[in-house]
DNA sequence: GCAAAAGTGTTTGCGCTACACCCATGC
DNA sequence: GCATGGGTGTAGCGCAAACACTTTTGC
């Protein structure tokens, strides 16, 4: 057995992002709990068990380390190098998933067994592997993925004002927006619809309407051969 | 050991693309020698070895299987459901290729140890595993990518007359494209230069300007924060 | 001269940008 | 009333689509 192929472990990574006005952008990651890098904070993840597929991997991961149920995810990309993990060569299938901001608040409940804790993106702490690499490649792609899919949603409420969506993409592409042509542009795709509820004012200023993003309606203008771009 | 993790395979897989304007679009294909479906027309691609990188693994077995040295290579997206392959669990790395024409002719020279073949997208044999879907996914991204960023010229020779380019694009694209304001926009981006040849002409019609990709030019607008998009 | 393919000029209209103003609320 | 943030109208500019015409070759 001169090529050894069978040696190569394979495993599963998330990067989830949350967002709240307060914390902007944030990003899940829990405290490693063995060696190597003990007590580091690292991305969930986990080995691929023999007969589930890989989202199913991620999904459980996340559920078993941080108690989270993402409501969007996709591949983002794999990482092989044969030294990126000091025990054994490992190749790790990075997920990338959205999580809603009533959920990003209620991560705490859910975890005591694992330490598992948000972080705004312009504060992570130091981490394990070659997770900083991973999460670089995952926020250049929320970056440009918020600009051609309508993602953004998934990281707000179900029923949200439009400042909130406003807000959220300033945070996300890192400079000031437009109000005006921001919220033509939005509205003349016409997949968001009014509540028909006003906001509880926060303090200052004229309450706004809330709006809520129409899943149906968006599939029916992909279909229509709509292009969704900022 | 009741969660087994240790026995998953990891491969990866190559879809290389090339083009002619007679052919089309162009993908690479070998003929299986073994079980299972041997006989089969499949991706080239083959198990990854311990001590090398991802992408070392797909140029090594394309020289290995084709003979083929690509010029752009990304990776394009990790296939691992449990069934995909009958007798074990294999996870394959699948990456995206693209040659030069030139390259693109010269396949039979170097294989006769396996059976390798150039086939029309719009013509594809029965293919082994999950390849017909896999094929289907790096199809969407050579498209997508292709208005983007230019990796079109990766297809062409060095040196291309500019209807070639747009040929090129509207086989990709599957739809026509008017010259004046194809001509327009691309030559507008300054990244092409004339190299003062002119094409032989093919029978008929007048020889046009030779054009070569500038490589160099290209990576300084991007450094300006220029963006390609057709 | 004629057909075929390359090369170029110009009008038109849509969409994005920029700017300005009005409305509803809490204090 | 005033400050704060939400909501909307519109002029002007730029760019891309659409169209038309000229040039150079082979036969």
């Amino acid at each position: 057995m001169q090529n050894k192929t069978s040696d190569i472990k394979v495993a599963v990574d998330a990067i989830v992002f949350g967002y709240s006005k307060k914390e902007g952008v944030s990003l899940l990651l829990i405290q490693r709990k063995y060696e190597p890098y003990k007590n580091s904070w690292a991305l969930p993840g986990g080995f691929v068990l023999a007969d589930e597929s890989l989202e199913t991997a991620v999904i459980r991961e996340l559920q078993e380390e941080t108690g989270i149920t993402v409501n969007y995810l996709e591949q983002l990309y794999s990482f092989g190098e044969p030294d990126r993990d000091p025990r054994q060569r490992v190749i790790s299938i990075a997920y990338f998933g959205l999580v809603k901001t009533s959920q990003f608040r209620e991560l705490k409940a859910s975890t005591d067994a694992e330490n598992a804790a948000w972080f705004s993106i312009k504060k992570l702490p130091a981490l394990a592997f070659d997770h900083k690499q991973i999460i670089r490649q995952a926020v250049e792609r929320l970056q440009s993925k918020i600009r051609y899919q309508p993602i953004g949603f998934e990281l707000l409420d179900k029923k949200f004002p439009f400042s909130d969506l406003e807000k959220l993409y300033a945070a996300l592409l890192d400079k000031e927006i437009n109000r005006r042509n921001f919220s033509k542009k939005i509205l003349s795709f016409d997949f968001l619809e009014e509540t028909g509820e006003l906001s509880k004012p926060e303090g200052k200023g004229r309450p706004s309407k809330m709006y809520r993003f129409n899943q149906k309606r968006y599939k029916e203008l992909l279909k229509e051969g709509f292009h969704f771009e900022i």
